[in-house]
DNA sequence: CATATGTCCTGAGAGC
DNA sequence: TGCTCTCAGGACATAT
């Protein structure tokens, strides 16, 4: 499930295409049910066809690829992923660019579950159409006030709250419960009810697992669906101290057993003894 | 406005 | 072994 560390590995796996031309912008024969794609790929094509890649950014959980000012936003979703080398299979390619050059370089938008969507804007649309109203400040970027302030104004608990894009964005399901664990906080906790010292902490290490995640570009959990931009998996599935962990020992007080709760429909683990 | 729930999709794994 | 069922969850649409 690629979140923030996840789309950054992406994103950072794409640098070799910037100062790139490209040639063409297409969808490859694919099986399954198309994914959205907006404008048409034909548009798409025309705009972008021939113009440089500028740079490769990260909304969120979005990878966005600029050329031509207009920005091709990707947004993976729960399975989806870029590749410069080959994805995990080649049944599930969703979008293709290729550039000039030799060898030719080629990024693919892979989705086995096609819940993914590909999307292209003109650039000075971003902010309005992407960010206004629907994401709040990034993770990394979020200072400790500001991440206390907005998790003060909600009464839902913390974990649920963690989750909301407009609230702090680039946070999904497995962090949310890896950064609680590691600021010893109860996920139920309503988030209004935390102190600021305890939020603060948690800010801390929201950014210390985000960061660690990255450094060993994300986690590939068991379905094996995310790798980096060259095919290969992350490292921090190996690193988790509670995720997917249920009834496993906890790694840190070693005296209590993990947890698997539901919220908002979404699995939560936590370990009772180290987050009361 | 804030919050809660339903929905999309495919494949892995459980259970019989 | 092969079938059916449940579950995984990001983001958006719709409901409360």
């Amino acid at each position: 499930m690629p979140e923030l560390p996840e789309v950054e590995t992406m994103c950072r796996g794409l640098h070799p295409i910037v100062g790139k031309k490209i040639q063409s912008v297409s969808t490859p024969p694919c099986d399954y049910r198309p994914i959205q794609i907006r404008p048409s790929i034909a548009k798409i094509d025309e705009q972008l066809r021939g113009s440089v890649v500028t740079e490769v950014s990260r909304i969120g959980k979005r990878v966005v690829i600029h050329a031509n000012q207009f920005a091709l936003i990707l947004q993976p979703k729960m399975t989806g992923l870029v590749a410069l080398d080959e994805p995990p299979d080649p049944e599930h390619v969703r979008l293709q660019v290729t550039f000039n050059g030799r060898p030719k370089q080629l990024v693919q938008f892979w989705d086995r579950r096609g819940l993914g969507t590909v999307e292209m804007l003109r650039a000075d649309q971003l902010q309005a159409r992407i960010i206004d109203g629907k994401l709040g400040p990034d993770a990394l970027q979020i200072t400790p006030a500001d991440f206390v302030q907005r998790l003060k104004a909600t009464g839902r608990p913390i974990k649920v709250a963690l989750l909301d894009q407009k609230i702090v964005a680039g946070i999904g399901n497995l962090y949310a419960s890896e950064m609680l664990h590691l600021a010893g906080i109860n996920p139920r906790k309503a988030a209004s009810k935390l102190s600021n010292q305890k939020l603060t902490e948690l800010h801390t290490q929201m950014l210390l697992v985000l960061n660690l995640a990255i450094l060993h570009e994300g986690s590939t959990l068991s379905d094996g669906t995310y790798r980096n931009a060259l095919n290969n998996p992350g490292n921090f599935q190996n690193m988790h101290l509670v995720y997917d962990r249920a009834g496993e020992d906890c790694l840190t007080c070693h005296q209590a057993k993990i947890r698997r709760i539901v919220q908002a429909q979404r699995s939560t683990f936590f370990c009772p003894r180290c987050q009361k």
